[in-house]
DNA sequence: ACTTGATCATGG
DNA sequence: CCATGATCAAGT
């Protein structure tokens, strides 16, 4: 919950990448209290049911992140992203991470894995781990120390083996048809605000395609990689 | 235990 | 409506 009255105001962007990396390690050891208190907003109810995007949107404000809903990186002059991951104790995620809508329908651009969204976006991630247990009480789950990432090579060739074989179900298959379990790092999933949102096209035979509106997300197994890789 | 499919709030 | 920020909870 968002205080509209707050007087407090969000840092301004930091202007380099070593700047954004000593603010989050500034806030890394702290618990949502604490830094929902710093920023003057209001700590929800026992469950983030009604409030998914809350902690997202108080570590933003901390590090001064200027995306906001636009698609765009979140820190658009050091074209870095900004996850935070909910982890259990051992530091290991516990849920997939949502990267980006897929496209409903094909423009040429969005064709080429090196002008794709999707690439854009990973490839520079700031990833904050921050406690996640759904026994732990919101006001004390804790943000842990920043790992900024880069894709190795290796990683952006199966990255961009999955993004390939995801489009092309999208666009060359049928779009109805698309489960979760396609994909070994990446995976698309519905994404919108009920099942009952449908997108509409028609198919090269004519066929009216009618399916749910879909998301990237980055597996969980993947993002446990990434930061066993790091954290050991 | 883990994954998949569904869902919630907000801003432009 | 669609993008952002995600987590929930049913299914396997």
């Amino acid at each position: 919950m968002r205080d509209k009255l707050s007087t407090m105001k969000s840092p301004i962007p930091p202007l380099n990448t070593a700047e954004l990396l000593h603010r989050a390690w500034a806030v890394a050891g702290l618990n949502l209290q604490e830094l929902a208190l710093r920023a003057n907003w209001t700590l929800p109810p026992g469950s983030l049911v009604h409030h998914k995007g809350w902690v997202g949107k108080l570590i933003e404000w901390h590090l001064g992140a200027t995306g906001e809903s636009k698609a765009q990186a979140d820190f658009p002059k050091l074209g870095i992203e900004l996850k935070t991951i909910p982890v259990d104790q051992q530091g290991r995620p516990l849920e997939s991470t949502y990267v980006c809508t897929a496209p409903a329908l094909a423009s040429l651009h969005e064709l080429y894995w090196e002008d794709s969204w999707l690439k854009r976006k990973l490839s520079h991630v700031l990833w904050l781990p921050l406690e996640g247990m759904r026994d732990k009480p919101i006001a004390e789950r804790r943000l842990g120390a920043p790992l900024l990432w880069r894709p190795s090579l290796d990683i952006e060739q199966v990255l961009r083996q999955d993004w390939e074989e995801l489009l092309s179900l999208l666009f060359l298959g049928e779009p109805a048809k698309i489960r979760a379990h396609y994909g070994r790092y990446l995976q698309l999933r519905p994404k919108a605000a009920h099942s009952r949102i449908v997108n509409t096209h028609y198919d090269s035979e004519g066929n009216l395609q009618v399916s749910t509106p879909k998301g990237f997300y980055l597996r969980t197994s993947f993002t446990s990689e990434i930061l066993q890789h790091h954290y050991g």
